[in-house]
DNA sequence: CGTTCCATGTAAAACGTTACATGATTCT
DNA sequence: AGAATCATGTAACGTTTTACATGGAACG
């Protein structure tokens, strides 16, 4: 096992939560949890594998007409499982190109700045529109056991999207005063 | 050139700053850049050999004394440069490690899952700090022509830890409250 | 009967970090 | 003299996406 293998323990924990294939597993990658966390079928199917091969999970085919292979998790998988959530979480290094650009400006690039500001303002705010209608929809599974914690991301979401846009409002209020000068 | 091709840009980005070598950019990536992107010699030496193959950059051995070679921008590296800054920015795309694991939480695991919260706490109480002698340094370049972009990043860092610090208390409390039950 | 979605999988390319090799210069 | 830092570079490894290949099932 390699460095952090993130990418394992995000299809594991998956499977934690009941049998997947991973055609399943892609489609929770691309839902909910795509503002978060992300994997796609080239990571996924040898993923699989490799929980199999190594006992964390079962295969089986899925007798009901489709052909369709059924990930189960093993108790080996379920221990290797909670023993990652339980180590700390290493820190979150994202690259953010606006930033970048931001940082990078000069004077005689303002215009092209506040304008890269508005674009992200729109996209933001329809974010937050996207994020209103999943808010809407997570209240029809309140009484979920998982609620609390989809609840909790959720709301992560929008408290930093919010945050976000209102930066960016204040920033480009500055960037415009500037060019006044 | 590929899809985004950031790097090529970002290092760009620092050659319109002024010349540079190799290691000079580095630095510049290990400083206040860092906390928004990073890039390393892996990246950086052969991204500055194709930024001269393609005529974006020219080289110049330092003549005084040290092994040092400087890279220039050319007018054409400009010209791409700007071109890339006006084009939108792609939304980012980051993988949050803490709130997958929050997400794929269950009762069972609850109280995992707030030890890692007090943990996020200590650690972006300390990037606050880290950020809060950023800003008293940055202080003393107020009249630099970069200062009020530099300002802007810096600020959204602060802002965004604040309100990322602000969630985890939050959530903690609530977590607290459902163990209870 | 054609389109869409279900479903599995891999190869190639792109992206990125880490670790190492090498050697000069500066500082103590 | 020895340690730290300056400085360049690459090879190996690891990670991740994209694009493709393949075919069955459902739907209109």
């Amino acid at each position: 096992m390699s460095r952090t293998n993130n990418s394992f323990f995000a299809v594991l924990g998956l499977l934690m939560k009941g049998p997947s294939s991973g055609y399943d597993i892609r489609k929770q990658f691309n839902g909910s949890l795509r503002y978060f966390w992300s994997e796609s079928y080239g990571q996924i199917y040898p993923v699989l594998k490799d929980l199999v091969r190594d006992g964390y999970a079962r295969v089986e085919e899925a007798n009901n007409s489709r052909q369709k292979k059924l990930y189960w998790i093993t108790p080996e998988g379920e221990a290797v499982y909670r023993r990652w959530l339980a180590e700390p979480t290493n820190p979150i290094q994202y690259r953010d190109e606006l930033l970048l650009k931001v940082y990078l400006g000069s004077r005689q690039e303002i215009n092209e700045i506040i304008n890269l500001f508005r674009q992200e303002c729109n996209a933001l705010e329809q974010q937050l529109a996207v994020y209103n209608a999943n808010q809407r929809e997570l209240e029809q599974h309140r009484e979920h056991a998982s609620y609390p914690f989809w609840q909790l991301t959720l709301g992560y979401g929008i408290m930093s999207t919010e945050t976000r846009l209102h930066w960016c409002r204040e920033a480009m209020a500055q960037l415009q005063n500037l060019e006044g000068v």
